[in-house]
DNA sequence: AACTAAGTGAGAACGATTGTCAAAATCGCC
DNA sequence: GGCGATTTTGACAATCGTTCTCACTTAGTT
């Protein structure tokens, strides 16, 4: 069964606070910041039980960080990132669901998943 | 000045003679198999300079390792990657180009650049 | 052949993440 | 409210991919 801690609800509280993409050990810093005695492992477990429940989504800088954050909509979505600020905008994709799926029917490949993020510079930086 | 040496040759060599995307440690491995004495920080050295020369393109698998490819295409392209046995299709995406540049203008994004990568399981697994 | 700057390699260092395990906290039940 | 079983936590060690260091080698030039 899965349990309610305070942990779990700080973890949440503070990656909707921020807004944007976070990194674990950030949101881990910023958690002991504000006085909360978390540890840093526990960060990562409850950012990774988000993410599987589909309350956080994350992914990967370019540095190979994995970053998460809050899920406004809860369903399949894209983002928009300022590669500058880190604003983030979440983006509809339907076209690209469609063809993501029409080129990987055309190949053979089964049970197509895919990963589209666009980065750019946003209008304030 | 860029200097040729035989390890620069040999990675590229062991790149387009494996065809998928390798990681750089499988790919020293490899190398290290075939009798070459060659160091693993001179393979990730040399793959970096030939991501950076577009020789050769690299992605983030999802457990966080760098992939890199040998660039048969050398334009922009993206990829249809087998989850079960790492084939890979390179495929045109202009419908995506184009879905990508708008959604940035849209949103008041300059210069975007994107991620789009499709992941599912091969005919053959 | 000699010179010089770039390239190499062994291993240390590093940073992000995950595993370990005893102690602490939660939930269901009385 | 108290109890017990079980999950969760947290400090720290361990791991894994990658980068750094630095003495040594080598390509390319004169």
């Amino acid at each position: 069964m899965k349990r309610q801690t305070w942990q779990r609800a700080a973890v949440r509280e503070a990656l909707s606070a921020r807004g944007g993409f976070v990194s674990a050990q950030d949101l881990h810093t910023a958690l002991k910041a504000n006085g909360s005695p978390i540890g840093l492992a526990t960060v990562y477990r409850a950012l990774a039980d988000l993410a599987v429940d589909g309350d956080a989504d994350s992914l990967q800088s370019s540095d190979g960080e994995n970053l998460y954050r809050a899920c406004v909509s809860a369903g399949h979505h894209h983002h928009l990132i300022c590669r500058s600020c880190g604003r983030t905008v979440e983006i509809e994709a339907d076209p690209i669901e469609q063809w993501a799926a029409e080129v990987a029917a055309a190949n053979g490949f089964r049970d197509p998943r895919h990963v589209v993020d666009v980065f750019g510079t946003c209008s304030s930086c």
